[in-house]
DNA sequence: GTGAAAGCGCTAACAC
DNA sequence: GTGTTAGCGCTTTCAC
């Protein structure tokens, strides 16, 4: 790309009088007749030095006319690292779950001084490895590697360079901390919500790509049947694409297997029965209940009727990502942190 | 919060050895036989300094076996401006479009060198100053402010003390150069869409609240008709809430008016209105064509039949927020940059 | 061709 | 109580 243009010119700026020479702390000090010492003091509330009352204010009211800022970069380099924490994820655009794991991660970091530095790298390995190099150069207290779905992932060797935490991922060699949905615990939940309303005769449409939630999500299904005491039946359980066409192409077979309840992969699945249900005339959740995993608040709860389901913690994800990075909260034995996906009860059951 | 657990424990990093003391260029150039200024002439490639081929071998050589990273915040103070650009969002989460306006924003920022240094602060004003400081203080090159729909905002005057620039937001003020959708153009496209169909009596099923999406969708329609020779008819514009359920309440009276198409606020209204065509058992496109706009892919792709639709170019206006703010394109006069919609044809007219 | 040295803005001993 | 000073890791003249 060619980056200069001649026709460029530097936005808004020049208007305001943005001084040319920032002001530093050693401006402060002149302008109140003290030492940068002092100021420093001053500006990080020092407990040990005990600065005077008067000096105090008078430094307080040069930088205010002074319109002082600390520099950060500054800072950051006496104390040997910054207050970063890297986020790389493989896809901040491409779904709308990612945005809740940086949402929540941007106000743990946020809490404890830190700021996060994000990069999308799209899963391509290059701008990964950039990305990490970038994040390392900056000295990152430590990062956080996150993927927009819940699968096994092969860890960039940089990142082992500082502390990481993978988050709605694992690595199969136990490399680094994770911290994941508990898939099995939003398996039982969505089943018991089901048989909790009487049903006894509970499908589940689960999704054809081998993945921990394909696995977790069925063997969830089967605790909580066999907590009721209702024998799992092979019958019982579909493989569909985790999309609306999925759900909807899987509908003749739920309805010929007798399933008064349907426990489905995902939102969109039960987006797609939702169709198929009421093209066979039958209406939610009066003939066929049905729930859905993941919560996707666009979807689920604009469905006709609303769709009760289980979400996806993403959020708390992040927020613990960020807490066992920075060593808040302990690593669980094991190295795998499983966090509940609680039922988000709408009127499909 | 507590932030001391004794329990916790720095995850994974022990075992992988991490030197205790980062490696300096100083380390580099003592392996090397050389000074410093000679490995910093080699790390940087400085045309200036001509440096013998067998020191700059040296060099590389113990950059390599020490495992040398240049210290990214060192650099930054020397040269006094860093290569961070901030992106202040006041809704990272609750939009899955944020996403992409994010990426946009790191993709082209990453191809020129810089990083993004991000900050959601769900729309309040404390948190967003605080932002604003933090990245003042890390002496970013400029903040991308945005919001999550389009619309006027009140820039915090914080952000005026660097480059600014606003996107998917304007400033009435004229304060900072602005990126926005162009929403007139995206309303004459999607009704474009149906007219070249054939459609003659198109309805539009506009959003209850003013807003630019509003005003400019409704005068784009009305310029399309215009341009196609057909009168306008008030009794064809509809208002519904932005929402599913908002196209669904609305299916009677487009459907008494006789229209034969109809353009929607958005996709999710689309789909509500799908909901209510279906029901009273009217298909898509025979008997009603159907526009819908955002481009929102869960609903829009996943429909039955899937949704022709014009999108909200938020890739783009991501990408031209920096492209602004570091100059490499010209602000337009007016100050505002009004981006293409492009239309995304599917299955629904 | 390469090195010495002066800082960038700030912190943290340690004097006074 | 407050000032002096020595760096943090790096860039960049300017000598040699």
């Amino acid at each position: 790309m060619t980056d200069a243009n001649p026709k460029a010119r530097r936005p808004v700026s020049a208007e305001n009088g943005r001084s040319s020479h920032p002001v530093t702390m050693r401006d402060v000090a002149k302008a109140a007749g003290v030492s940068v010492a002092t100021v420093s003091h001053v500006v990080n509330d020092n407990r040990n030095a005990r600065i005077g009352e008067a000096a105090r204010e008078r430094v307080r009211k040069a930088i205010d006319e002074l319109g002082y800022r600390p520099n950060a970069l500054a800072k950051n380099l006496v104390s040997g690292s910054s207050k970063f924490i890297g986020l790389v994820a493989d896809a901040i655009a491409t779904t709308p779950f990612a945005g809740q794991i940086i949402h929540g991660a941007q106000d743990e970091a946020w809490k404890h001084g830190y700021v996060l530095l994000v990069a999308n790298t799209e899963g391509n390995r290059a701008a990964e490895d950039e990305a990490i190099g970038m994040m390392l150069e900056h000295k990152v207290r430590g990062i956080l590697y996150s993927t927009w779905y819940h699968r096994a992932a092969e860890i960039p060797r940089a990142l082992l360079e500082t502390d990481v935490v993978l988050v709605d991922c694992f690595s199969e060699a136990g490399e680094a901390p994770a911290v994941v949905p508990d898939e099995v615990e939003g398996g039982r939940s969505a089943t018991r919500l089901l048989l909790d309303a009487g049903h006894r005769r509970i499908a589940i449409v689960n999704t054809t790509t081998p993945s921990p939630a394909h696995d977790g999500r069925l063997q969830g299904y089967r605790e909580a049947l066999d907590a009721a005491g209702i024998p799992f039946d092979e019958a019982l359980v579909f493989d569909a694409r985790p999309e609306q066409e999925g759900g909807y192409d899987v509908t003749d077979a739920v309805v010929a297997a007798g399933a008064t309840a349907v426990f489905c992969h995902n939102d969109r699945v039960a987006m797609g029965l939702y169709d198929g249900l009421r093209e066979r005339g039958l209406s939610i959740p009066s003939d066929v209940a049905v729930v859905g995993f993941d919560n996707q608040e666009v979807i689920a709860a604009h469905l006709r009727p609303p769709l009760t389901t289980v979400a996806l913690p993403h959020y708390e994800l992040g927020v613990l990502g960020v807490r066992l990075l920075l060593g808040l909260d302990p690593v669980p034995d094991g190295g795998r942190l499983a966090v509940a996906c609680p039922p988000v009860i709408r009127s499909s059951v």
